[in-house]
RNA sequence: GGGCGCUUAGCUCAGUUGGCUAGAGCAUCUCGUUUACACCGAGAGGGUCGGGGGUUCGAGUCCCUCAGCGCCCA
């Protein structure tokens, strides 16, 4: 059913202007699909779901350009499917990111208000963070819209809101009442400026210059014959108030000799440079065979026989022990063993059940277990020991030398190994059904090599400690009390069970024994032998102060953000509530993440959608590149190189970022993008690139013209004041001026369909380049969706940009030009033009949404109603319009193989006109010496070398006469002659014929050797070989040619 | 130490299962403002596909090895 055709009438040039004003069209635009309800989506049994969550952005700060790429493929994915007839979902929200986003804060308060989080305290301090996560919240949705994300803003969610929270607590619950969440003592990162564990990959290891400190400790009772002292060397030497051992490896021969025959090993595969370095490494080794390893022996000997040193400063007997981690090839062999504070240490105190004394507060303060050097820092401690042990005479020798440093990547501290408790969850059962989720193909990873990673890490199994000591997260809901003694803890457990929440199942009861086996050393250090621990499912006042009263305190901890990051996909869509939304849209459909998260958060989704639905929350995962910057760094907030996709907007508009992002998204696990800055300054424009020094500044000068600019960090007014110099990229200059190449093609549109009438078309009317463009388009739709469902977004954009710029601009536009000046076939030509505008406009929404919607706006304006055999309204938003269906018929190779000999036959005429220098207006006649089926195919197109190359074609078939003073071309089997007589430069002619000559014979030679070549012949499959044989003659024909042409010149 | 990548034109990258003369964009050079577009058009130059070995009729593509770079996990 259409309605009476109303064309507006055509607009003059200059009432269209030649650039796309990307900036005000993309606020409307969004507007309009937001007020259209095109991003929300509701549960409807008709239409198949489609669904991606968001990698929720932290709300640490604003978002880079890894974050732009992020989105945009969502987004892409998204509005493709939305196109295809899914009912789309694409669920948005922003993560609390715990430690991330309080470090931020806190920094900010100490640096603005000089105050710690104490003196704000932990109610003020939220409220702070969470007016920062408004503010940020707000940036980044800001950011988003901007990009053009198609999210179904009306379902935002965020990780500490109430519905998020609820889904916390009930898995929380649930896996406490399966016994899979413990407290245990563990060795933790510990930042003791923010006071809290920070995780391994929060953690910078850093080369510092520092010392290497011998001391001595005394031998108690020494027997004759054995050493008065044990020498030690450590680079922490104030932690040797914790230490509880000395360690020797229990067989330091073999030990000596493992080493030196890897070395040997090592030595034989060596470069030359290394060579030296090895054997001198052999020849210590030798010595110290010769010279310590006596004295190891007997130490080891003395280990066994339980002698015992004397600690100093501490008058503490600790055992020499032995372990492997004693390295004989090292020091002294021997190693001090500082459990509670060194990762080695604590393992070697595992398994030699030593003692683990911790000496340290919170705070980074030494406690009451260091004796008189309690309430230094670690720092100062590091003085007064090293200065102490050396009045004693006890330093043998300090060292310099360079050492590996942890520090705490938020807060810039050194790390301390610190022994605390902690919270965990049980990994083996839970990690086992991730595994098989991704081994049996229920979770499609790709590309495929990112299974490999997610299947070791999760094979180790290891538990995940789950609290963190913050303010800013999901506080742990459990309430605890420490029962002194069996009686009490029964007594308490009883009175607890009677509470009513425990027979509605709403509360859970848990025993933990002491981790301290011996029951003196327990009263000793006041440690009870039980803790009793309660969980609660959901929030409730009454019941907590039921707890309280009885003496349970709420654990101060709060989750780890990947806690709640793991319910994502079900959290966001009402879990634990029964909700139609999660009914229907869950499993989600598509996960699209980056690499670095795929443990932390892609693993542990799994594991949470399986313990909490039964049901996996995604069918696919796909694994994008990171983006680098040119130095190929990886951009981070912390190293100050990220960009703010809103640069890129502001300069180039959204849809060149997008397409710029998506066609950099090729298999590869990273990408290089260099940026630069553009001097703001009209006259200048100079393009400064970025260094690892200017790229965090707030403003800089121009080092051409001296003008002061601001960039992205700038804050301060004076910074503001500066005009601001935007980052630029060649990716997306390339990606701009295609959305200008395709403004302008929908101009010319627009300038040409006055008086464009509706009608199907007469496949009899259908010239060679219609069926061309035609089947063109069933190729690349296909080609396009294919790359695009398989993630192969660089494919997709490739496809897109090579047709819309060489087929549809090049050669099927320019070739209307002549169609459109002839009024009979105008009519015809408008309906073809429309048609393949209204198909390449399809095909392009989702990597470029804005300007293809704009364009398709005007079409609606022009030609409303459109179609190839059949017309119809046009859908009111490109958004909503379906994706390209076009019948397979119209694929047609030969039609394809007809039009490339237009187009070949063009490429010579106009090489001939570049080499021989010819103006473009100055026409020169050609004929073509070819057998009647070429010039039969051939002949519809002769007219358009007219207008694409001011060229005549004079005649063309197998009885053409070259002119007298000519130009030749042979290509597949066919003689082109370009007339030129009066014209011809004949030493231009002579170096073109000599070039393709040389070329040819180089190619000639090479085939006739491969032919020659027996072998080739009989293995190789018969078209291969077949297709050599006519590729050779082709080629002999055109040596040919020019070689006779070159005689005539000679 | 283990794992995963990368190395192709000056730069940034394509190159599905080995098979026509290894491609693109930018940059460079020449020509051109013809009424969609100079954010444009026409043309050109530029590569021993990191080195070495192997498998094969045939290797940028598969295998081994060496070198350099990057990331992840210890």
């Amino acid at each position: 059913m259409t309605t009476e055709p109303q064309t507006a009438t055509a607009p003059n040039p200059e009432d269209i202007p030649s650039r796309f004003d990307f900036e005000s069209a993309e606020k409307e635009i969004y507007a309009n699909w937001q007020s259209g309800g095109w991003f929300h989506a509701e549960p409807d049994s008709s239409q198949k779901p489609y669904t991606i969550v968001i990698p929720p952005p932290n709300v640490t700060g604003a978002l880079h350009l890894g974050h732009a790429l992020n989105n945009t493929l969502q987004d892409v994915m998204i509005r493709l499917k939305r196109m295809q007839g899914f009912n789309a979902l694409w669920m948005p929200g922003t993560d609390h990111a715990g430690i991330a986003t309080q470090a931020r804060v806190e920094k900010r308060i100490k640096d603005q208000e000089g105050k710690s989080r104490h003196d704000l305290g932990r109610e003020e301090l939220v409220k702070r963070i969470f007016q920062w996560k408004e503010q940020y919240e707000a940036r980044i949705i800001g950011q988003l819209k901007q990009m053009g994300c198609s999210c179904d803003w009306d379902r935002t969610r965020f990780t500490l809101d109430e519905v998020c929270a609820r889904a916390v607590r009930h898995t929380f619950f649930d896996l406490f009442r399966k016994s899979f969440i413990y407290r245990g003592k563990r060795l933790v990162n510990w930042d003791t400026y923010l006071g809290t564990t920070v995780s391994d990959d929060e953690v910078e290891n850093k080369t510092v210059k520092g010392n290497f400190w011998h001391f001595m400790y005394p031998v108690i009772d020494p027997q004759p014959g054995e050493p008065p002292h044990v020498i030690v060397a450590t680079t922490r030497p104030e932690t040797m108030l914790g230490d509880t051992a000395v360690a020797v490896h229990p067989d330091p021969a073999a030990a000596l000799s493992k080493v030196e025959s890897e070395l040997n090993v090592k030595l034989k595969k060596a470069a030359a440079s290394e060579i030296e370095g090895i054997e001198q490494q052999i020849e210590a080794l030798k010595t110290r065979r010769t010279e310590m390893l006596p004295a190891l022996e007997q130490l080891r000997e003395m280990a066994n026989d339980g002698r015992m040193l004397m600690l100093p400063l501490m008058d503490r007997p600790i055992p020499i022990v032995t372990d492997i981690w004693a390295k004989p090839e090292l020091g002294s062999g021997c190693v001090k063993i500082t459990p509670a504070h060194d990762p080695n240490d604590y393992e070697v105190g595992k398994r030699c059940s030593l003692p683990m004394i911790n000496i340290m507060n919170a705070d980074g303060t030494l406690n009451a277990e260091s004796g008189e050097y309690q309430s230094l820092t670690m720092k100062q401690a590091r003085k007064a020991v090293v200065g102490d042990l050396e009045a004693l005479g006890l330093v043998k020798e300090i060292e310099d030398r360079e050492i590996e440093m942890p520090v705490s990547d938020r807060s810039g501290t050194p790390i301390e190994p610190y022994l605390t408790d902690q919270w965990f969850v049980k990994m083996d059962t839970l990690a086992q059904s991730a595994m098989d989720a991704v081994e049996s193909g229920r979770v499609k990873i790709t590309p495929a090599r990112y299974s490999k990673g997610y299947l070791s890490w999760l094979g180790e199994k290891r538990d995940w400690p789950i609290s963190r000591q913050l303010w800013w997260g999901h506080q742990i809901p459990v309430w605890s009390i420490p029962c002194p003694t069996q009686a009490d803890c029964d007594a308490t457990r009883e009175k607890v069970s009677g509470l009513s929440a425990f027979s509605a199942d709403i509360a859970s009861v848990e025993i933990e024994t002491s981790s301290e086996p011996d029951p003196e050393k327990r009263k000793q250090l006041g440690l009870p032998d039980f803790t009793l621990h309660v969980c609660v499912q959901d929030e409730s006042t009454e019941l907590e102060q039921q707890l309280e009263s009885i003496g349970l305190v709420r654990e101060e901890d709060v989750l780890d953000t990947w806690f709640s990051s793991a319910l994502w996909p079900h959290s966001t869509l009402g879990w634990p509530e029964k909700t139609s939304e999660l009914d229907y849209f869950y499993p989600t459909s598509a996960l699209i993440t980056s690499r670095d998260i795929i443990t932390l958060w892609v693993a542990r989704m799994v594991i949470m959608g399986l313990n909490n639905l039964g049901d996996i929350p995604f069918d696919s995962v796909f694994i994008h590149p990171k983006i680098l910057d040119g130095n190929g760094e990886t951009m981070s907030k912390s190293k100050g190189n990220g960009i703010d996709p809103l640069d890129v907007i502001d300069k180039f508009g959204a849809d060149a970022l997008r397409f710029g992002m998506a066609d950099l998204t090729t298999e590869t696990q990273d990408v290089r993008l260099p940026v630069s800055y553009e001097c703001p300054n009209e006259k200048c424009q100079h393009q400064i690139p970025h260094t690892t020094k200017n790229r965090v500044l707030p403003s800089l000068a121009c080092p051409k013209c001296k003008e002061t600019f601001s960039t992205q960090w700038a804050e301060s007014e004076a910074d503001l004041a500066f005009p601001r110099g935007p980052v630029t990229c060649e990716r997306f200059e390339v990606a701009r001026n295609f959305t200008n190449k395709l403004w302008n093609a929908s101009r010319f549109a627009m300038l040409n369909l006055e008086g464009y009438s509706p009608a199907p078309i007469d496949e009899a009317h259908l010239t060679v380049e219609d069926r061309w463009i035609l089947s063109r388009l069933v190729t690349v739709a296909s080609t396009v969706t294919e790359a695009l469902e398989n993630y192969r977004f660089a494919s997709a954009t490739r496809t897109l940009y090579d047709f819309a710029w060489d087929n549809f601009c090049s050669f099927f536009v320019e070739i209307l030009k002549d169609r459109f000046a002839d009024p009979e076939l105008r009519p015809h030509a408008q309906r073809m033009l429309v048609f393949a505008m209204d198909q390449l406009l399809r095909l392009l929404h989702p990597v470029m949404p804005f300007i293809t919607e704009a364009i398709w706006q005007q079409l609606n304006r022009f030609a409303p109603q459109r179609g190839l055999e059949s017309v119809a309204d046009a859908t009111e938003c490109l958004i909503g319009a379906s994706w390209p269906a076009l019948d397979a018929r119209w694929s047609n190779a030969d039609i394809e193989t007809q039009f490339a000999r237009f187009q070949s036959g063009l490429g010579s005429l106009r090489e001939i006109r570049a080499r021989q220098n010819l103006s473009p207006k100055k026409e020169v006649k050609f004929s073509i010496r070819c057998d009647q089926a070429y010039a039969d195919s051939l002949s519809p197109m002769a007219s358009y070398f007219k207008s694409m190359a001011a060229a005549e074609l004079t005649s063309m078939g197998p009885d053409v006469v070259p002119p007298e003073t000519n130009a030749t071309v042979a290509s597949d089997g066919i003689e082109m002659f370009v007339d030129l007589e009066g014209l011809i430069d004949k030493a231009a002619e002579i170096k073109r014929l000599e070039k393709e000559q040389k070329k040819l014979e180089g190619n000639i030679m090479g085939k006739e050797k491969k032919l020659s070549n027996e072998k080739f012949v009989s293995s190789a499959p018969a078209e291969i070989v077949e297709r050599e044989r006519v590729s050779l003659g082709k080629l002999k024909d055109q040596l040919a040619s020019v070689i006779t042409a070159l005689k005539k010149y000679q």
